[in-house]
DNA sequence: TTTACTTTTAACAGAATTGTTAAAATACTA
DNA sequence: TAGTATTTTAACAATTCTGTTAAAAGTAAA
């Protein structure tokens, strides 16, 4: 067995794959389109992976892992500020939408919920770090506490998220592109940062 | 010819059509499924429409054109208060998002984006009217002009799209039910409209 | 009731797609 | 270099899916 041939080849393919799955889907995604991408023959990839389905499950599962350290951003320490860990966050977040990993994960999801629930099972604890983190803020005065945790969860992810994952739209609405569109997103996250952390200071009366 | 049993079988075929492809997308999209849907015989969906890619652009058409009438919130009427007419539109917006054809639009855009170009050729000028409505507000000095009108057209729709586009990640990461995350989701038109309309007004200093 | 027209169905054809297999090519080791 | 194990390929099998067609069923009008 010649351990790195092997290893490029199956590295070769999965980049191939992960391309074709995040661009097309899983059932637009075409098993020779794959392989003519890595520059092999179509068996290799039943060879390397057996069926496309767990070819698939291996790159969601990648696109997971991935997504999931994000959320450590909520871990309760106390010595940062709440305005630098969400900036923190912000950015990290945005620059993971950036590999398309985002839609690509949620299409899927709702292709197959049960992948939610099985994929993610291992980080069911990370994943009310978020309101944990926010109520905590809350309780000490920290943000104004008027708004439910979740809406700010919501509201938050949705800023992250969607601009990137609907960029297509947004760039044509705006009668812009694509490039223009990624310089104006450039600014986007300082934008939000700051917006959120305005809204969230002040209380509203 | 019977015009009403034909119209009701087409009916039928079309609702069918929707909700699968709603769901499933035009490549995970069974022509065997839409005819089981609407209780009749597959070739028959060849009689109504000829293809399955006609009937998925009858059904493409049929959902822009349930959206496109929310732009005209931004004709530029001087009597209605920009925070009215904001509120309208995410009211509005939101109600349209419940049928999910948002998330259908987007991934069929993505699957095939000259989509986008052909499909709203007629809607063109509609498209850039918010940020011309946005412009003026802040040449009229009615809402902060620090903030690049492009941001707030994509920072508005995000807000509006996307808890519900992805109501079954966020349901879950809350560690909620779906019908938990309805209800939490009436108060959230209301919620975003403060929010937005705070954001809006007062400059940052 | 007969005739003509429309709607619906069953059966079929053709293409595309995934997955298998046996043999060829390549790499490794003694 | 000979032999063995691994990697790669070409050819094939099986299934699934779209689209066609000819005939059957239904409808309306003379």
């Amino acid at each position: 067995m010649n351990l790195e041939t092997s290893l490029s080849t199956e590295e070769a393919i999965l980049a191939a794959a992960r391309k074709v799955f995040e661009s097309k889907g899983f059932d637009g995604a075409r098993m020779q389109e794959i392989s003519d991408r890595a520059g092999i023959n179509r068996a290799l990839l039943h060879y390397y992976f057996r069926t496309k389905e767990k070819m698939f499950e291996r790159i969601f599962d990648e696109a997971l892992e991935r997504f999931m350290p994000l959320l450590s951003t909520w871990d309760q320490d106390l010595e940062e500020s709440w305005e630098l860990k969400l900036k923190r966050f912000i950015i990290k977040f945005i620059t993971f939408l950036k590999t398309n990993s985002m839609l690509f994960l949620l299409r899927e999801i709702i292709r197959k919920p049960e992948l939610l629930a099985s994929k993610t099972e291992k980080h069911r604890k990370k994943l009310n770090k978020f309101v944990l983190y926010f109520d905590r803020l809350k309780q000490e005065r920290l943000i104004r506490s008027d708004v439910d945790s979740r809406y700010i969860y919501v509201i938050i992810h949705s800023l992250c998220s969607f601009p990137l994952m609907n960029g297509i739209v947004f760039s044509y609405s705006l009668r812009i592109s694509s490039k223009e569109y990624d310089e104006l997103m450039a600014g986007y996250p300082e934008i939000i940062s700051d917006l959120l952390i305005q809204l969230l200071k002040y209380q509203k009366n």
